[in-house]
DNA sequence: CCATTTTACGCAATCGTTTGCGTAAATTAA
DNA sequence: TTAATTTACGCAAACGATTGCGTAAAATGG
């Protein structure tokens, strides 16, 4: 019973001797057809395993139903949950979630938003990669009605949509907890410098030592770009030159990069240095010694930018009104 | 300099006072078209920052340039890898990867299959959930020619494309593994039962210990499908009543629940019971003690994949000659 | 110089749907 | 009974691109 090729709605007119718009009209339900006809057409269609060809559909109704969701690596948990997130809202209300990586690569995420503009997609979640103005400059030039929802990293006017984590408190909590450990030389590896979370990360690091009486040391902070190579680098420098008696680190490679480096030195510096970092691995707990980590609320982040998103796309006319959510994050594994 | 809306070819075509199949063909370079006009529709587009509408496209040319991936789960490093390695090929050949997860919901995978060959996909990556006929009957009724290559997960018969590890080759030698180590009870935290990949690792795992003459005990071998609460089950029942030596685990995740529960147990047997599982969590090497891992050459799977899909896909009409390919998988770990 | 080919373009169909409009037949209203 | 309305369907345009075919004008051949 299975046909070779998908058959479409001009098949089934055929079929059944009917024109092509009644069959269509009848598949969707509308009133204007009979109902007996409708019970004829519907079962044949259903008999014979009739799909609409979503592709026509798009082009006709010029949207496709559904969304794109840009990060920088599916593996990072962090990023993994907010897509779960995601998936939770649209699929509930019809929409199909397509993921897309960069690799932290900006000719990537470029390249990939000219592709999801030409493919219609009805709405962008975007994580932008470190070259903010570039970004700016395609969004600009698909020169579409894309609607688009920042989350985690996010540009800094207010003219858009953003979900973030309250990352200068998660940061000022993370960096207290460390002076209430006795640590005073604490380090700080953070991301690429210029967006969003590194600077407010940083902020709240520095005003951590500042609150405690620390002067913030800049031998001690650390950008680095999305390069293992360069967080190694910095990680033996500091070492050398520096010894901190801990780390704060500012993404979920950087925390591992940090753990294993110090988990490298001689005893006992090895188990006294202690690490915190933003990380949403599911077991981190699981490491001796301790990781203490910075959890994000990564799924409700993912729910709600994809909530955001949607209500963006259906309403259509609507004043746009920017939303900016901020959830707090929550320290763990810190016995 | 920004349009309101995409610029489509008939807004070429009007301003340049030309025709829309002018248009187009000067575009894509045809040799019918004068090299002046060519020039002056070429640079006109570029001003204007013309894309083509790739829903429209892909209705006339009846291919959409993508292909599909559906995985158990995203943030499962095993899965994350090949994913990569398909974008690695893909992307060189001018194809987009459009990523699904199931997690491991056979109602979810179906609903995917359906959406994928209805967006016309071009070919599709699978690695099934736990219901293979299911699988099997709605792959039958898309009525599609919608090419397919199995990984990981593979259906037994051999009329389809297969991409593997050895499975049964890396469950003996983990096993042999932990024998030489002088481990005799040896649990077998298995997936769910039924599938190629939980079949082949049972039967590295017996014949490794009939190999060297222990006899394989039904009651240290548990199935977990891919719910939490059965795999914790499992093992609360394993250590109650049977107290195994060591763990070899089928998964990922089965691998970090093993490690948790042995390390949540009272000392010296936490620290002597030996686990070694399948995984490619990047940072496994880190725990301590050590958790000996099965690694798959994930990025390297996910590229053949995707060159034998890519293949079966340019390759219309040459007759079909189904591929199965079997990689070795490494054990780290194990110092 | 005329016939033939080539060049360079336009017309219109096509991909599979949806939908505005037109219209017979059936129903209702007056 | 006739006019007005409703019901139930078909025709054809549209979405935005590609492409087979037709055809003027230009180039070439003998």
């Amino acid at each position: 019973m299975d046909q070779e090729r998908p058959v479409k709605l001009s098949d089934i007119s055929k079929a059944l001797n009917l024109s092509v718009s009644t069959v269509s009209r009848a598949l969707n339900d509308s009133h204007e057809i009979g109902e007996e006809t409708k019970r004829i057409v519907q079962s044949y269609a259903a008999r014979v395993n009739y799909r609409p060809n979503l592709i026509a559909q798009s082009l006709k109704e010029m949207n496709t139903r559904y969304i794109a969701i840009i990060v920088p690596e599916i593996s990072n948990s962090f990023f993994a949950e907010i897509v779960n997130g995601v998936e939770f809202v649209a699929n509930n209300q019809g929409y199909h979630v397509v993921i897309y990586q960069t690799h932290d690569s900006t000719e990537r995420e470029i390249n990939i938003i000219r592709d999801v503009a030409r493919r219609k997609a009805d709405g962008l979640l975007l994580s932008p990669s470190t070259n903010q103005t570039e970004v700016n400059e395609v969004m600009k030039s698909i020169g579409a009605k894309l609607p688009v929802v920042y989350f985690d990293r996010v540009p800094s006017d207010n003219y858009c949509h953003k979900v973030v984590c309250d990352n200068y408190q998660a940061a000022f909590d993370a960096t207290t907890w460390l002076i209430k450990q006795g640590k005073r030389r604490i380090a700080h590896m953070a991301g690429p410098s210029g967006i969003s979370i590194s600077i407010e990360r940083l902020a709240g690091y520095s005003a951590a030592l500042l609150n405690a009486g620390i002067s913030v040391d800049p031998n001690l902070i650390r950008y680095s770009n999305f390069l293992a190579r360069e967080a190694w680098d910095n990680l033996r420098d500091l070492e050398e030159k520096y010894q901190p008696d801990a780390y704060f680190a500012s993404s979920d490679r950087l925390s591992f990069y940090c753990y294993e480096a110090v988990q490298k030195l001689p005893e006992p510096r090895a188990s006294e240095v202690k690490i915190v970092g933003f990380t949403n691995a599911p077991f981190a707990h699981l490491l001796r010694p301790k990781l203490s980590a910075i959890v994000q609320p990564a799924f409700d982040m993912g729910k709600i930018a994809a909530e955001m998103l949607l209500n963006t796309i259906t309403k259509k006319n609507k004043d746009i009104e920017y939303g900016f959510i901020k959830l707090p994050a929550v320290l763990k594994n810190t016995e």
